[in-house]
RNA sequence: CGGGGUGUAGCUUAGCCUGGUAGAGCGCCUGGUUUGGGACCAGGAGGUCGUAGGUUCGAAUCCUAUCGCCCCGACCA
């Protein structure tokens, strides 16, 4: 058991001035964190408690899963980054340091990178440990510090530069073996939230700069969140907005036949296609062909949408290019021969095709069978576009953005959105990284195979913001039980009476020995503000000893969840509050 | 990186427009009265007004630069 007065909750009255929302607010007025930079947070006594609960039940689930714990060091050389895959991508976030302290690195002074993930750290290590199929599958953890120079934290620890994480890689001999490893991780997961009392949903997600096949989120619906969740909940269809599909074009779809020629039309000054939608030409936006030019890679490429849908800019990444971005007007004319307004992918009409990495075009464009596109030509339209006959595509893919209200592509139910947190994240990686490190294995026939892997992330600081975010009320946190800093709070009302002293001890004694952390108030303050501070730290069971409790010969008892005080002759009071923590402990096992 | 806001005691802030002795509440310290939902009284400590320049007889206040922080966007494993 601790005494307040002798631990540390430095708790405050008044929310910060730099805090937005509720979770960020509770975490600062009840002692879980401070500030000490923009994203860079130290944690409290308390909120240290409630950060190792949430880890040790994530270790317990995890090796529960047959992965294994071990800690990699959080210093990189920047050579093991430049090797690898996504230095291109990722370098921007990365913290950069050097060793020779004063800013002045010799070229023979190595440079270091501070690891915001361990691929590249793993790889290499089951790369020389491990050569040979019976060694395999095997899946590393660690709970580690972060390091990710965000160009905007956010909200506390929401979204920080220096954060805690597990991190998880699994290897595997074959796709189906890393396929079976995913779905492990899955199921762990989904046992680890629970088992913290988080109400959190796996989604579709983009793979993003970390490449791979599939992967999925775990997201903590929550309106502050950052990501748009796309869901119908009778399908049980749920995506990542970044990854949502709709089945806005039927699977059936006949593509509509060519009517008229393609004819050219002035449209001086017409450059957006709401000035199209208007009089006096009146082409509704899903008639218009929206052609949109990004810079893949160093070359120019072509997106076409219809003209009222929206890109998606991550679907962009199913395209393969390591980097892209929109093209600038003076990179867009010498290669299309207009400026954005008047561009089009018309076959012939497009100055240098052979600059082009590829025209791409999302599958809705072929709703519009015949439309109105650009000219190539400034101040030119073209009419009697047709998708099949006269545009100049490469390949066809989902590129647009799914908006709430289309069919949901599994039961045609119309898909909702919502605001949610990513608080995990599982990647089924391949050999992206096993063929950049040499991560090879010999099988039983003697050949050499590439390790098939999978990568695996929660935010465990990230997480216990969640669950303040999902778990509060006007006064203050409602710790879930299991991954509260302590779970028994007695608020001992009068500390220097010495027989209210020992019935606090004793009872404090029974909960622990029921399982219980217990925490003792036995600072010489005013009741009040011992019960304003219970219900801010949230502790969830409250046990009051008092002079005017003890004088009846009762102590009182109250869930922090509840309203309700239950009044327990000091008889019982040991067995009651052993058997409420024991039933509160089986609830949340 | 673009837009907006902001920086005054440990915390929350007033004062800034219109330049003239830097104020309050909370917290802290001392004493007293209180004691079941953030008590009251009396006294006290605590500030180079983010930093650096400038204007001025005089700058928290006006000007310039710079740094930090917050929000929106872009970005983001």
């Amino acid at each position: 058991m601790k005494f307040w007065s002798r631990f540390f909750i430095p708790t405050l009255k008044e929310s910060p001035a730099d805090a937005e929302i509720a979770s960020h607010k509770l975490l600062v007025r009840a002692g879980l964190v401070r500030k000490l930079s923009g994203g860079l947070y130290t944690y409290m006594p308390l909120g240290l408690r409630a950060i190792q609960k949430i880890s040790q039940i994530c270790r317990e689930e995890l090796d529960g899963a047959g992965a294994i714990e071990l800690w990699m060091p959080h210093v990189h050389p920047v050579e093991l980054w430049e090797k690898g895959p996504r230095w291109a991508a990722a370098r921007e976030i990365m913290f950069r340091a050097d060793s020779a302290g004063d800013g002045k690195r010799a070229p023979r002074d190595p440079e270091f990178v501070l690891g915001p993930t361990h691929e590249e750290v793993i790889t290499p290590i089951v790369k020389s440990e491990i050569t040979s199929y019976r060694d395999l599958p095997k899946n590393f953890y660690q709970i580690a510090t972060k390091f990710r120079n965000e160009i905007r934290p956010r909200y506390g620890l929401m979204r920080a530069r220096e954060f805690i994480m597990m991190d998880a890689y699994s290897f595997d001999t074959t796709d189906e073996g890393a396929i079976a490893s995913y779905q492990a991780m899955k199921t762990a997961y989904e046992r680890f939230f629970r088992r913290i009392g988080a109400t959190a949903i796996a989604v579709e997600a983009d793979t993003g700069v970390m490449g791979g096949s599939y992967s999925h989120e775990f997201m903590v619906p929550a309106e502050i969140g950052d990501d748009d969740v796309i869901y119908n909940e009778e399908s049980g269809y749920a995506a990542n907005r970044e990854k949502a599909t709709s089945a806005l074009v039927p699977a059936d779809l006949v593509d509509a036949a060519p009517v008229g020629e393609v004819e050219e039309f002035a449209t001086p000054g017409v450059v957006t296609i709401a000035a199209l939608e208007a009089a006096p030409y009146s082409v509704s936006g899903d008639k218009q062909f929206k052609t949109l030019v990004y810079i893949g890679d160093g070359k120019p490429f072509i997106v076409i949408l219809r003209g009222n849908d929206e890109l998606e800019e991550a679907k962009l990444g199913s395209l393969g290019f390591t980097l892209f971005r929109p093209a600038t007007p003076e990179e867009i004319e010498p290669v299309l021969g207009a400026k954005p307004g008047s561009l089009g992918a018309v076959k012939g009409t497009i100055k240098d095709p052979s600059a082009l990495a590829g025209v791409f075009a999302d599958h809705a464009i072929r709703l519009i069978g015949n439309g109105v596109t650009g000219a190539n030509k400034d101040g030119f339209h073209l009419r009697n576009v047709n998708v099949t006959r006269d545009l100049a595509i490469t390949r066809f893919g989902d590129f647009r953005r799914v908006r709430p209200g289309e069919p949901d592509p599994k039961s045609g139910q119309p898909l909702k959105l919502r605001r949610g947190i990513e608080v995990g994240h599982i990647f089924k990686l391949g050999t992206k990284y096993s063929e950049k490190f040499g991560a090879v294995y010999t099988d039983d026939q003697k050949q050499t195979q590439l390790m098939v892997m999978g990568c695996y992330g929660i935010g465990i600081s990230r997480t216990m913001q969640a669950l303040i975010e999902q778990s509060h009320d006007a006064d203050g946190i409602i710790w879930p039980w299991a991954i509260a800093p302590f779970q028994v709070l007695i608020c001992l009302l009068d500390p220097k009476v010495e027989e209210a002293m020992n019935v606090a001890k004793t009872l404090a004694s029974a909960a622990e020995a029921a399982g219980a952390d217990v925490l003792i108030d036995d600072r010489e303050e005013r009741p009040g503000v011992k019960f304003k501070d219970a219900d801010l730290i949230g502790i969830p069971l409250r046990i009051t000893v008092g002079g005017k409790g003890l004088k009846e010969g009762v102590i009182e008892m109250k869930w922090r969840a509840q309203k309700d005080v239950a009044k327990v002759p000091l008889a019982e009071a040991e067995t009651t509050i052993a058997n409420a923590v024991r039933s509160a402990a089986q609830a949340s096992a």
